[in-house]
DNA sequence: TAAAATTAGTTCACATGGAAACTAATTTCC
DNA sequence: GGAAATTAGTTTCCATGTGAACTAATTTTA
């Protein structure tokens, strides 16, 4: 029983150090702990950022919130009907260009927004992570870095 | 056009600190770095990682291997069947356990971690990153930790 | 030892996200 | 100013991955 066939205990070699792999792993790990902090609702981690960055940025074009957001052009397409659908977003046709469409938040989207932002800026205790406050600042650093965002706001 | 709704830089706000949101950027970052150094086979990580592991812990059950790459039953009986019906990997009914299958490399499959190991475990050059060589080892220690990978094969 | 519970893996139906082709509006370039 | 190219977004179809229900084999328990 000791054999790798019958072991849980398998080795992982060079994997345990590739950034991919633990990028993968440590995703996963994160979405649980959002899921078991707000999963109750129906609010999943991509609808809020959405919702999050049209309260910062009023009027805000989709393609614009696609292409930081890295979500496909078709994407963004279905997950904006999606919140128009549930009443959070309004979408507007731009007046100079009418290609484009401006996205607002409605009274329902903001109270939405309102009612969340802690949880979703806050579900990641130190209680359930197995790094220090210090090392969690750390990791968001050199993440940040890492994809290229440096100051808040940008 | 300073406003916004016309701008490309938005405002992200807590965003920008959030670890997941962070995760998920840096995640399709690494994937981009992959599909263009291994691309042009038909290999992709998931696929690499599975026949990887098969080679340094041949025999191992295939529930086994889900569970350390968080890969849900479901989705690694297709995988294992891609694997297989492509010729990399041989299924085989464990004699004192009739419901499990343990999994080996072909002499194929062999081959195939051979060749692009080195690639799979060295697509991210310093130069494609923003990071430094001492911040990627500081980083995927943390990750490590994060995920609760300590030594080098556990 | 027979019935109940558990475990390993599979099948099927669905959801999530992406590529390619498309429509409509706007800009560029003779 | 009109044809060609570009841009914003949508639609359609497909690949990837998951949940739930299922089969078969094994273990537990009364």
């Amino acid at each position: 029983m000791t054999d790798a066939a019958n072991s849980d205990r398998i080795r992982l070699g060079n994997l345990s150090r590739s950034p991919g792999f633990l990028l993968r792993l440590s995703q996963l790990q994160v979405f649980n702990l959002f899921y078991e902090a707000l999963g109750h609702d129906q609010l999943r981690p991509g609808e809020f950022s959405v919702i999050w960055l049209i309260s910062l940025n009023p009027g805000v074009r989709q393609g614009v919130l696609a292409k930081r957001l890295m979500i496909k052009p078709a994407h963004m397409t279905k997950l904006v009907k999606r919140l128009e659908d549930a009443g959070h977003v309004q979408r507007t046709i731009e007046a100079g260009d009418r290609r484009a469409v401006q996205l607002t938040l409605t009274a329902k989207g903001k109270r939405l927004v309102d009612a969340r932002k802690s949880e979703v800026f806050g579900y990641i205790a130190h209680e359930n992570v197995r790094l220090s406050a210090a090392e969690m600042a750390e990791l968001t650093r050199l993440l940040q870095k890492f994809v290229g965002i440096e100051g808040d706001s940008l």
